[in-house]
DNA sequence: AGCACGCCGACT
DNA sequence: GTCGGCGTGCTC
């Protein structure tokens, strides 16, 4: 020790000093003095000051023997927050996943603490309730709100304001005249207790006997994982609610990913019929009180049920017990900006550590998963019929290249005709593109240019709607100009090929008479208006609904039973070694939204080549067949789940940095012959937003440990400086 | 000179 | 991730 005080009689013990994770890019925890009178042990939340301003973290460890360069630099911990502790199972969680990612520990931290700033006492609500004698002078608006309340009862202010339209100065009219007395609001509980007894569904045998194995993993505890594996409609939601029931039974927590919350109206409302309330939500589109109110009751254990996105796999569950991944091939569970994780894969580590059972929901498993059943590490619990016996759709190919649409039109003469049936017998039609926009080219008849973006490798995509050109990879978009800017040539622009605007055009064309509907994500505003437009079409009010893949995600439509595919092949097509399985799972899921409830639906499939895998598995309906095949050929070509791959996305300013930076980072990598070091090679979406990006992609064989393979490689090889920047993405799932 | 903006390193 | 410091370049 050098410079601690020894002789001074008046000197104390020195202050203890704790390691203090913090949520910003920085994977070492930070020691703190802890000051008198606090006692502070791992897990617990804290303020401490960084930099100039003061930040949350959580105490990660006590610190006997601080860095003697560090001790008269200590900080002292501002305030310890009144939250309970971060657990031990959630920190192991952290430190795994950025072991694993290599993100940095801070930015996997800040996924548990997105309770934002508005924790604290809750805002009072205030209500009203008839109390008086009508008020002297009777107006339309007063008789309005009388009439709400005469029922005596307390209502929040705000809301009844609101239910009999008037604004909150006819409530203080009233208030004044003493007709009305203000009352506090009793807290209302943000996470009602489901029953599991609510109301218990009705089986089939084979549902009730995979609701019993559900319940017996439960009831066994620990760590097990299962999929369950089931066709569109087949009730695997009401299997794995006597899962969820049963926890609830314990007293535990349980929590169920979704790929995209905003798609779960639906859901939530079946939840309800079949718990009595609804549960927690998690999502991005949470307001920060709302937020900061769910997290404190997850912490607090009172949020039985949490339904949730991905983030909500790194929340403070007081006593998790249970994890369900529904549609758990979803590619929306990969997380590819900030930190790149794949929630799905963090899920079955958070339930290994909490040692509770996990279970998988799809009707087309990921490879990964299907491999994970055959061999038997999953159990595998089939749900092979709809429910009520009902039949999957018909699946038939329409051929392009014999039966193609007319000149311009992408509708083919069988497919509008199917279509036209449906309608007169007042069914409803759907027709899957999955692009959005008008068109994805522009070009010139006169001289041939193509609107393209200025600073990404993209073509520019008419949005008719919006009434500009926009690229989807920057968000540029600029009007659609008069003239050619090239040529100069006037009305000589024109559309080529089909987003679902223009299909809608062609729809429209067709059938005039009839209801049409885009449901694409650009067209959509809020969480609000999109659940709103399904309901619309689930009431019928719609008769042809033209979406993207949104439309292929979570929710039955009654009166759907025909699906028209106006371009199978558009996913197949782009070298993502993925691409067979994507365009299985995306066809077959959207094709499955069809006769869920009268069980005559019909699929069609516009496709060039009929012969492929994936059409001819999913016409025959034979699911074995494609994962024979798409097994058989990762298996040779050692790609996942039989080989590891990382991508290293090298982007800088100019072209020949990122190059020469990638050739460098390629040389500086160690030699094992376990791995395989390609590249780097331009990107497939070479430029974006300015950026040339470049890639390497590391192979290596099953079970070798690539984390640590990337994490020693990067710590020798070349710093990235300037505008260079490097991103890791352990087990990528797109090549994009 | 004054200031907006971008880059870069530090944060215990 | 976020802040401050510092350089560049532009300025009714």
């Amino acid at each position: 020790m050098d410079d601690l005080p020894t002789s001074s009689p008046a000197s104390h013990a020195p202050a203890s000093v704790v390691d203090v994770l913090v949520p910003v890019a920085i994977d070492q925890a930070y020691s703190y003095r802890v000051p008198r009178g606090l006692s502070l042990k791992p897990g617990d939340v804290v303020a401490v000051p960084l930099g100039a301003r003061e930040v949350l973290g959580v105490v990660w460890a006590e610190n006997p023997n601080p860095d003697p360069r560090l001790h008269n630099r200590l900080k002292d911990v501002a305030e310890k927050l009144d939250v309970p502790p971060l657990r031990d199972e959630l920190r192991r969680m952290v430190d795994w996943v950025s072991t694993y990612t290599l993100s940095a520990r801070g930015m996997v931290l800040r996924m548990c603490l997105r309770m934002g700033e508005h924790l604290g006492p809750e805002r009072q609500r205030m209500g009203v309730r008839l109390v008086g004698s009508p008020p002297q002078r009777m107006t339309p608006a007063r008789r309005r709100l009388l009439e709400i309340l005469s029922d005596g009862l307390l209502h929040g202010k705000s809301d009844v304001a609101k239910e009999a339209g008037v604004s909150p100065g006819v409530i203080d009219g009233l208030v004044d005249e003493g007709t009305l007395q203000v009352e506090p609001m009793p807290r209302e509980n943000p996470a009602p207790e489901p029953d599991p007894d609510f109301a218990p569904a009705d089986f089939s045998p084979e549902q009730a006997r995979a609701a019993e194995t559900m319940r017996g993993l439960v009831t066994a505890g620990g760590f097990q994982a299962a999929l369950i594996d089931g066709v569109t409609g087949s009730g695997k939601t009401e299997v794995y609610f006597e899962a969820v029931a049963e926890v609830v039974r314990q007293g535990r927590q349980s929590l169920i990913l979704m790929p995209e919350i905003a798609l779960t109206g639906q859901f939530l409302d079946r939840f309800a019929q079949r718990f009595g309330v609804r549960p927690l939500e998690w999502h991005s589109e949470l307001t920060p009180r709302t937020r900061a109110r769910n997290w404190a009751s997850i912490a607090a254990g009172e949020a039985r049920v949490v339904v949730g996105a991905r983030s909500s796999l790194f929340l403070p569950y007081a006593d998790l017990g249970l994890i369900i991944v529904d549609e758990e091939h979803d590619q929306a569970y990969k997380q590819e900006d900030g930190a790149h994780y794949h929630a799905r894969d963090m899920a079955v580590v958070r339930a290994s550590i909490a040692k509770i059972p996990i279970v998988l929901a799809s009707a087309t498993p990921s490879v990964e998963t299907e491999v994970n059943a055959r061999k038997g590490r999953y159990t595998r619990i089939p749900l092979p019929s709809r429910f009520g016996g009902q039949h999957m759709p018909q699946i038939e190919a329409i051929d392009l290249r014999r039966e193609p649409p007319m000149r311009g039109r992408f509708i083919s003469p069988r497919l509008a005709e199917q279509i036209g049936f449906a309608i007169e017998r007042g069914e409803q039609a759907l027709l899957f593109l999955n692009r959005r926009g008008y068109a994805p080219l522009t070009l010139c008849r006169a001289c041939g240019h193509r609107f393209a973006c200025t600073i990404c490798d993209a073509w520019l995509v008419d949005h008719r709607f919006r009434q500009r050109l926009v690229c989807h990879h920057c968000g540029f978009s600029m009007p659609r100009p008069p003239a050619c800017p090239h040529c100069g040539a006037e009305g000589s622009l024109v559309a080529v090929g089909p987003g679902v605007e223009r299909l809608q055009e062609e729809a429209a064309n067709l059938f005039p008479n009839a209801r049409t509907m885009v449901l694409s994500s650009d067209l959509i505003t809020s969480i609000e208006t999109m659940r709103a437009e399904l309901n619309e079409i689930a009431e019928g009010r719609v008769d042809i609904i033209i979406g993207t893949q949104l439309v292929a995600k979570g929710h039955n439509f009654p009166r759907l039973n025909l699906v028209g595919v106006v371009d199978a092949d558009l996913g197949l097509s782009n070298g993502d070694p993925r691409a067979a399985e994507r365009t299985f799972q995306l066809l077959n899921q959207v094709i499955g939204r069809a006769g869920r409830d009268q069980g005559r639906g019909v699929g069609f499939l516009q496709t060039h080549q009929p012969e492929h895998p994936v059409m001819k598995a999913l016409i025959a309906c034979d699911r074995e067949a494609f994962y024979a095949s798409e097994i058989d050929i990762r298996e040779r070509t050692l790609y996942p789940p039989f080989g590891r791959l990382a991508s290293l996305i090298i982007s800088a300013g100019d072209r020949p940095t990122a190059e020469g930076f990638g050739r460098q980072l390629a040389s500086a990598a160690p030699f094992d012959e376990r791995v395989q070091v390609l590249g780097p090679a331009e990107a497939p979406l070479a430029v974006i937003k300015g950026r040339y990006r470049f890639r390497l992609l590391v192979k290596s064989v099953r079970g070798f440990d690539l984390s640590n393979y990337l994490r020693s490689w990067l710590a020798k090889g070349p710093k990235t400086k300037g505008n260079l920047k490097l991103e890791v993405d352990v087990d990528p799932q797109s090549f994009l």
